[in-house]
DNA sequence: GACAACATACATTCGTGTATGTATAATTGC
DNA sequence: GCAATTATACATACACGAATGTATGTTGTC
């Protein structure tokens, strides 16, 4: 019965996977740990020889979501373009056509954004919310990037366009992953993202 | 042991905001009929006297929040102002002012926004969408109006521009009602809707 | 042979739904 | 208008399943 290390890596790993398969379609709170591991052609005891509980992999789903995105901004943040906005747009349009693309990462997502931190899962709401934060300011720094570079009003408050792209993003990614199919982003996308920083660019002159 | 039916009434009334309040602090999943029924001061007998079971108090809170939302833009759509992107932009402030003032109403909010809407709750979630759709509806009525009266560019197609205000919206609301603080209506909630409006008015001349 | 990687078995808790009891308001017959 | 009856508005009690956590067993690896 005892696996070799690399083969109890994967079982970790396909218990991740099916968890996520649980949680996305069945809700964390309806999803047992026994239908997890079945899902995974275990049983829960591997489970929890793999995890503390349930909120621990709960977790687990949310690092495995949240890591790749911090990544790509810090990447882009890394060489400064002539237009920080323009930048940030198609920076924007970037993570969302990758994101179309990527099954796996949409449900994961979906499932963040719908599920309800409470009862066990309330421990888990402002360590989340901390590490949104941090990407947020990330953003922040296109806007400052772009008012020394005199692109901006000179009223414009950077920390006040961050939160309004921000609750603009939000919007968007929430509506897109609630199922209801309101918006494609193939065909849409672009167009919702330079209709909205349209505010930004061709106002101020 | 039996009441009036204007007592009945009035039970009934508390067991809903004795199921908001559990909700709203405990997710939907994490309440028990119990502890609805107790902080209500009646027993689960009470309550499934009233109710059929727990989705249907859950339903019957959707109902609650969502009418006079609707009633306040059916009113307001009665009257056809000479800017209607003016009009629309006015309403929207007001509906964020005056939500901003009622603390049951954002809490009945923010459960709906947060809650998942899986397992038991699953029937719902297209029932709710589609109240939330006829509404958005509505919105675009506004952007009609200001088309017929050349107010926006030829290009312009007033379903994106519902749909990138109703993004918008839900993104503000979102990070209103998180509980980040992220948001203060008050102080921020004009300069904000605003800040997105400006998108639409002053840049096609 | 010791420990890792599980499977199996068990105890316990919790919540739901329903069945039943009960006191009182509302209704009916006269 | 008042007793008799019935339906209402709950409270109480019970049965059942489901899920969790843990304790213990088993097998293979290092």
């Amino acid at each position: 019965m005892k696996k070799t290390k690399e083969e109890a890596q994967k079982t970790k790993e396909k218990i991740l996977a099916s968890a996520l398969d649980c949680f996305s379609t069945k809700g964390y709170f309806n999803s047992s740990l026994d239908e997890i591991a079945t899902k995974a052609a275990v049983t829960r005891g591997a489970v929890y020889w793999h995890f503390k509980n349930k909120t621990e992999i709960f977790d687990a789903l949310h690092t495995q979501l949240h890591e790749p995105f911090s990544q790509t901004i810090l990447e882009d943040l890394a060489h400064e373009e002539a237009q920080p906005i323009v930048q940030l747009k198609e920076l924007c349009i970037k993570l969302l056509e990758e994101l179309d693309l990527n099954d796996s990462k949409k449900r994961t997502m979906k499932l963040f954004f719908e599920c309800d931190y409470s009862g066990q899962l309330a421990p888990f709401k402002k360590q989340h919310q901390d590490k949104k934060l941090k990407s947020l300011k990330l953003f922040e720094q296109y806007f400052e990037r772009a008012k020394k570079r005199n692109q901006l009003h000179q009223l414009a408050d950077p920390q006040i366009l961050t939160l309004t792209l921000h609750c603009f993003l939000k919007g968007i990614l929430f509506e897109y992953l609630s199922g209801l199919e309101l918006i494609d982003i193939k065909s849409q996308g672009k167009k919702l993202i330079q209709q909205f920083f349209e505010g930004f660019n061709t106002c101020h002159k």
